[in-house]
DNA sequence: CAACTAACGGAACGGGAGTCCCGTTATGGA
DNA sequence: TCCATAACGGGACTCCCGTTCCGTTAGTTG
């Protein structure tokens, strides 16, 4: 029981160098095991071989596997990529869909994916980090929804974020509770049921 | 490395009486951590002592917390909610999809249902037996959607799986990803959607 | 370029998860 | 009803996950 206030975090008063080094091999030993083996036989002992780093090491820095998950969806976080514009709503949510299928279908990233979210089922700090990784990731595709708005394409009370979410969610259900492959066509099939439901002023705010 | 072919499973010869006492009071001790402690914290021993029942026989008869879900799931599978018939469209799928939003923001089935898909992203044996499940749900409520096609509701050729799986997927979507609230309104926004989208022929099996 | 110390790494340790052995219970069939 | 044995249960045992201790390495600051 300690009685000591918040000491810091390790890593975080030298973050540069061998520290950063040292992160960097155990994510993407980590990655790797996730790829292989999946959460379940996530072992920190292996990792900590894998990325040729002490065993302590990482047993102090991440402690658990949840919270090794959960740097792993911080730092997968940082690449983004850009969002396209087409012109058109249809055009814009096929982009998306086909951006998160192609991620979901690679096997390296899919098994990312289906293991950050098992994570986040089980820890709240994993599932604070995921809703926080896709809140960014739907901010950054509102616009288009706004733009579809904008030109008349879509009601003006429209919510842009429920567009998004609806048009990865049919993608997820998908991967998760189907063993049906995740083609492109499923990808737009997404995007049309989605540009044509929020045409027909389904996901207005009011309503 | 067992040269022997296919020993029987515990619990096949002699299915009645103790065994399925055996079993009952298991998956009701799995389902009371599994709603406390969430998948992470599944421990086959604490589930044993809840259960009144020896630890080997929990770890004989279900081997790993994977195989314990799994049996959880086969037997959550068996009680079957009957669809309603309102006859519109609209009207099936926003009683489909409050009552898959009433089950997922149940607190007790909410909880197994995270730990049956965080079980499933882990292990094959639970990821089939996640898809059977969806499987059949989804094959029972397909009907209204031929009978919104004979109603000429919707195209002819609308398939009537991909339409009740995207009425559920938002509201799962919306469980995984976020920390909104899964409230009645996000039901019946999937079903307008979903209805506004299988009108506007975006489920065809052609295109 | 020193000095200070954050962070790492090896090694030994403790405890609990999972296994094994074997005696006990009670089910399904004759 | 009785028998053969499937299935259960307790307890001892093993192994390895996670922790602790402490010496070593290398960022960071002045």
């Amino acid at each position: 029981m300690e009685s000591e206030g918040h000491e810091t975090e390790p890593g975080t008063t030298r973050p540069g160098g061998r520290t950063a080094r040292v992160r960097a091999a155990v994510l993407e030993a980590a990655g790797d095991v996730l790829a292989e083996h999946g959460f379940a036989h996530l072992d920190l002992a292996d990792v900590a071989r894998r990325a040729g780093v002490g065993k302590t090491t990482v047993y102090r820095r991440w402690g658990t596997a949840t919270g090794l998950v959960t740097d792993l969806l911080l730092d997968m976080a940082q690449q983004s990529v850009p969002r396209t514009e087409t012109g058109s709503l249809l055009g814009d949510l096929t982009a998306n869909a086909r951006l998160v299928q192609r991620t979901l279908a690679d096997p390296r990233q899919g098994a990312l994916f289906k293991a950050v979210i098992a994570a986040a089922t089980c820890d709240p700090k994993a599932a604070e980090a995921l809703h926080g990784f896709y809140a960014v990731r739907v901010k950054e595709w509102a616009p288009c929804v706004r733009q579809a708005a904008a030109r008349g394409e879509v009601p003006e009370d429209t919510d842009p974020y429920e567009v998004i979410r609806a048009a990865s969610a049919p993608l997820y259900y998908r991967l998760l509770t189907t063993d049906l492959p995740l083609d492109e066509a499923a990808a737009d099939r997404a995007a049309t049921a989605t540009a044509a439901a929020a045409r027909a002023g389904a996901f207005g705010r009011g309503a």
